[in-house]
DNA sequence: ACTTTGACTTGCA
DNA sequence: ATGCAAGCCAAAG
């Protein structure tokens, strides 16, 4: 295993593993995300590493909570923007003038 | 090694 | 509030 270097080192995996540990009903901000893994600036790299998120871990990984600055959801975001902000009423998240309500919500916050 | 690509963010007009 | 430019970062081509 030392050797090889599979998905367990890559930085997708690194954010794939922190988005699971997203509560429901909580939710975390792209650049939250990166700065937890080390990345002050790397929010962008964390929607690169959703958009890359295996059909596969879609059950295991709750890429819905993970939403843009101030709380505003994505307009391409995954399958679908209103897919995700369905997903997150239905955990009881507040929307506030179109935005998730952070300081009720956020995981980090 | 260089270029392109994005589920981003901030600042400024 | 709306729009756009620039900065940032990892992966893929």
């Amino acid at each position: 295993m030392g050797t090889s270097r599979g998905a367990e080192n890559g930085f997708f995996e690194r954010v794939y593993e922190l988005v699971r540990a997203i509560p429901r009903g909580r939710v975390a901000t792209y650049g939250q995300v990166a700065r937890l893994l080390g990345l002050t600036r790397g929010a962008r790299a964390v929607g690169w590493a959703l958009r890359g998120l295996p059909r596969r871990e879609e059950r295991s990984v709750p890429w819905h909570r993970v939403v843009g600055a101030g709380g505003r959801v994505s307009p391409r975001a995954g399958p679908g923007p209103l897919l995700q902000r369905r997903r997150l009423v239905k955990e009881g998240v507040r929307f506030v003038r179109g935005r998730v309500d952070m300081g009720r919500h956020g995981a980090f916050s």
